[in-house]
This record gives structure tokens, sequence and C-alpha cells, in this order.
DNA sequence: CTTCTTACA
DNA sequence: TGTAAGGA
């Protein structure tokens, strides 16, 4: 349970993080409003990145560019934060599958009610039809 | 020079 | 999401 503070020890500030991860200060900044992230701060008040946060923002990129929209994403994230909490033995952070994510996706389109908003871009809710 | 917040011809 | 502005 020590690792656990590694991985959450702020060391990185933006430059680090947006090269890491190949996303703009922009939308780090964006996903940290929605709640996705929750950096630290210097006394100055600039960010600074763990290597959980860093992991975090690799997956939610990922999700992000299979047209998952923030709330699909926060759905994702809670799922796997009681996955690794949860089950009493040692399990790692299992990174979704296609197979889990479309299960995911199909159900909250399906229990879609009138003027409730889905967890797919757009035009893209289309291709899980 | 890098990052932060706020706001939008 | 991008980008300009103004400050730290």
């Amino acid at each position: 349970m020590r690792d656990e503070i590694r991985r959450n020890m702020p060391l990185f500030p933006m430059g680090i993080v947006t090269k890491l991860t190949e996303l703009t200060p922009r939308q780090v900044r964006y996903y940290e409003q929605q709640g996705l992230i929750r950096p630290a701060r210097t006394k100055g008040n600039q960010r600074l990145f763990s290597f959980n946060d860093v992991d975090r923002l690799l997956q939610i990129k990922s999700l992000m560019e299979k047209g998952v929209n923030v709330a699909g994403v926060k759905e994702v994230l809670l799922k796997q934060t009681a996955e690794s909490t949860q089950p009493s033995k040692e399990k790692r952070r299992h990174d979704i599958t296609d197979a889990e994510l479309r299960k995911l996706l199909k159900r909250q389109l399906t229990e879609l009610r009138p003027g409730q908003a889905h967890l797919i871009q757009g035009e893209l809710s289309r291709f899980f039809h």
C-alpha cells in the first residue's frame, strides 16, 4: 500500500504532462474542471500532477477519442475506482475493454429517457444503435 | 520562460 | 476547443 503514496505524489507541472499525454493545457484544465482529475497545487497556484493523474489523463484521452463524453468517462473512472478498492484482493487497475465499454454505452443509450443526455458525443451515438 | 484565470471579433 | 489578455 506504499506504492499509492508514490503514485499520488505531486511531481510534474503542466508542461511535462502535456508532452506525456499529447493533450493541450486547455484540455487538461477542462478535465480538471469536470472533476475527472484533481492535481495538487504549489504555493504559487501551479498545478502539480501525480503519476496517477497522468495515468488517468491517458485513459480519459483514450475514451474521448472513442467518442465518450465527460459523463461517460466519469462512469468508467467510477467503475474502475470501485473495482480497485472493493475487491479485497490485490486487483490491478484494469483498463476497460471495448466490450465493457460498448456494454456501458449501450445500457445507457437504452435507458435513455426523453431529454436525457447520452455518454456519446453527438454523431457518434449512431454507431451504437 | 512557463503557467494561471477569465472571456469571446 | 482555440486563443488573447493580464498577472504571477
